[in-house]
DNA sequence: TTTTTAAAAGACTAAATTATCTTTTTTAAA
DNA sequence: TTTAAAAAAGATAATTTAGTCTTTTAAAAA
C-alpha cells in the first residue's frame, strides 16, 4: 500500500514527534539507528519532508531535525501526500482506469470500506495524537 | 496493495470465467486486448497462473486459455498467493518486521479490521461466484 | 575568522518490477 | 506427414523504486 519511503516517513515524523522540539533536535544517523532504516536513503526522505515543512531542521553544529508546534498539528496524511502522491487512496484495486460507486471493479465496495477507514484515521489524528498515543499505549514504531 | 501482475492476473481470470470453457478457449491476445494489456506479460502471467493450476490451457490450433470447473470453484484470493504471494495481507502497514495484536504498530487496529473485511471477500468469494456478480450487476473488468 | 558539524543537493548504483522478444514445444488440422 | 497455431520457456530490455556516495551550503562554536 505504502512505499517503503512512506513507511520510513511516517515513523521518523513519530520519532521526531516522540524524541525532538525547537531545542532538542535529532541526527539523520539517530534517527536511522532508532528505525533500523538505511541512513543515506532516511536523509533523502527527511529532507523532501522538511522541504515540504511537514518537518523542521537546522544545518551546522547542535542542527538536526525537529518538529515544531505546527508540524505536530498536521494530519499524518500530509506526510503520505508529501511522499506518495494523494492516489493511493483512491486508485482502483484491480487496476482499472475507471473506478468509481457508478463504475464499480468487483472489488470497489469492499476496498473502499478498508480504505476510508484507514483514511478516517489517517486525516483526522495529527502527528503530535499519533505520537502521544504510542507513547500511552507503548507502541513500537 | 496488488501489484500490477496480480491486478492482470483477476482481471484475466474472471474474463475467462465468463467468456470461457472447456470447449471454447481464449488466446493470450483476445484477452490482452479486452483488458488493455500488455500481451507479452499477461502471456507470463497466464502462464504462471496455469502452470499453478489456477487456470487451464491447451497448446495449438484452437488452442487457449480456459477455465474449468475446478477453476472456475477456486477463491479469489488463490490467483492473488499463486502471484503475490501470501505477505499481502499479513505485512505491516507501516514497514514494522514484528507488528502482532499482541505488539501492534499505531496503524495495526485499523488496518486489520479493514483489511480483514476485503480478505474475507477474497477468501470466500469463488472466481465463479465473482464472474456471476460481475455479469449480473454489469461490473468492468 | 576559521573550523567543525550537520543538512541539502545532486549524481550515481542496485534491485525489483514491468514489459518485450525469440525460440521451443505441443497439438490439431490440412 | 507436414504445416500452422498457440502456449511454454528463456533471455533481454526498460522503468521504477530503493539505496549509496560525493560535494555544497549553512550555521554555530572555537
Amino acid at each position: 500500500m505504502f512505499s517503503q519511503a512512506c513507511k520510513y516517513g511516517i515513523r521518523a515524523t513519530l520519532y521526531l514527534s516522540i524524541h525532538t522540539n525547537e531545542e532538542k533536535k535529532a541526527g539523520v544517523k539517530e534517527i536511522a539507528d532508532a528505525l533500523s532504516a538505511p541512513q543515506p536513503f532516511l536523509a533523502k526522505i527527511l529532507q523532501l519532508l522538511s522541504k515540504n515543512n511537514i518537518i523542521s531542521s537546522v544545518k551546522g553544529p547542535n542542527g538536526g531535525f525537529y518538529l515544531n508546534a505546527a508540524n505536530n498539528d498536521l494530519p499524518i496524511i500530509s506526510i503520505i501526500n508529501c511522499i506518495d502522491g494523494k492516489d493511493v487512496f483512491n486508485s482502483c484495486v484491480m487496476g482499472l482506469a475507471v473506478c468509481s460507486s457508478e463504475n464499480p471493479c468487483p472489488l470497489h465496495i469492499q476496498a473502499f470500506a478498508y480504505r476510508s477507514g484507514l483514511l478516517y484515521q489517517l486525516k483526522y489524528q495529527s502527528v503530535r495524537e499519533m505520537a502521544q498515543r504510542v507513547q500511552k499505549e507503548n507502541l513500537k514504531i
